[in-house]
DNA sequence: GCGAGATTGTTTGCATACAAGCGGATGTTG
DNA sequence: CAACATCCGCTTGTATGCAAACAATCTCGC
């Protein structure tokens, strides 16, 4: 309980333990709803659909993957058509990565899942405390 | 803002995409705090500090690792000599996990740095607000 | 116009994370 | 006690996630 006590350290009180165990909890619930997009293929697909066209860097820096990262990720969504990329003219480092009509279509056709997964992964608290929870949230992040 | 209306799905506003950034920026302020050990090693240390003996999948269980997982774990803490593991005699499936006393002393020194770790993770919310994610973030575990 | 510094995309190496499946040990139950 | 289910530790395959280093390209000051 108390985290200063002389012996105690409660792992399960932890913001970081709990943090992660959240997070684990709301990949699992997504998963069930969105069977074969990850979170973060999803983001993806998400951001791309807000913005037409991003170079990869710009792309990972507005779904929070660093650039090893998102170039997995756009790599595999590329593998399943849909995503595609071309080089940037003004700029020969960038490559545009943009949504394909598959791509737009499986993101329209899902984003109704990904909001009933969210619903699933704050359904533990009250409509009040849901609320409360995203405001705290949003200043930790 | 609002994540119903016609065009707008707001990634920023998903609470999966929050959980996983305040994730990985606690896990960027621990690493800061505390070099050397993962926030997972350092959850698997913690558990072996409060249950002396624990069975591999038992200390994964507790920590919120799967048992791949959590045999990579042990694997890099036993490498540093941080645990050790020896059979159970009564149950020949079970492989017992304990600190050494270098793991044992090596936890004790970083306790007080996982708690700072902690706090900076906090510091964007006042005491109240702080005590009030903990809370509700409990219940989403 | 040119050279210093920044940015982009890439690779490698390491560390979680989970699904699926394996052989062996143990428990349960008819 | 024998069939059956369960549990344990392990392996493989896939997917994030970060650090560090790299070549190619761009920008900006001078």
């Amino acid at each position: 309980m108390n985290v200063k006590s002389p012996e105690g350290y409660h792992l399960s009180d932890q913001v970081g333990f709990n943090l992660r165990r959240a997070n684990q909890r709301h990949v699992a619930i997504f998963a069930r709803h969105i069977g074969d997009l990850t979170p973060t293929q999803f983001a993806a697909l998400a951001r791309l659909y807000e913005y037409k066209a991003l170079s990869q860097n710009r792309l990972g820096r507005l779904t929070a993957m660093d650039s090893a990262t998102i170039k997995g990720v756009v790599e595999r969504l590329r593998a399943r058509e849909l995503v595609d990329s071309r080089p940037d003219l003004n700029d020969q480092r960038l490559r545009l990565v943009e949504l394909t009509k598959a791509g737009q279509a499986l993101f329209e056709a899902m984003r109704e899942h990904a909001l009933a997964a969210r619903a699933e992964t704050l359904s533990p608290l009250t409509a009040q405390e849901a609320r409360q929870f995203e405001i705290l949230l949003a200043k930790l992040v």
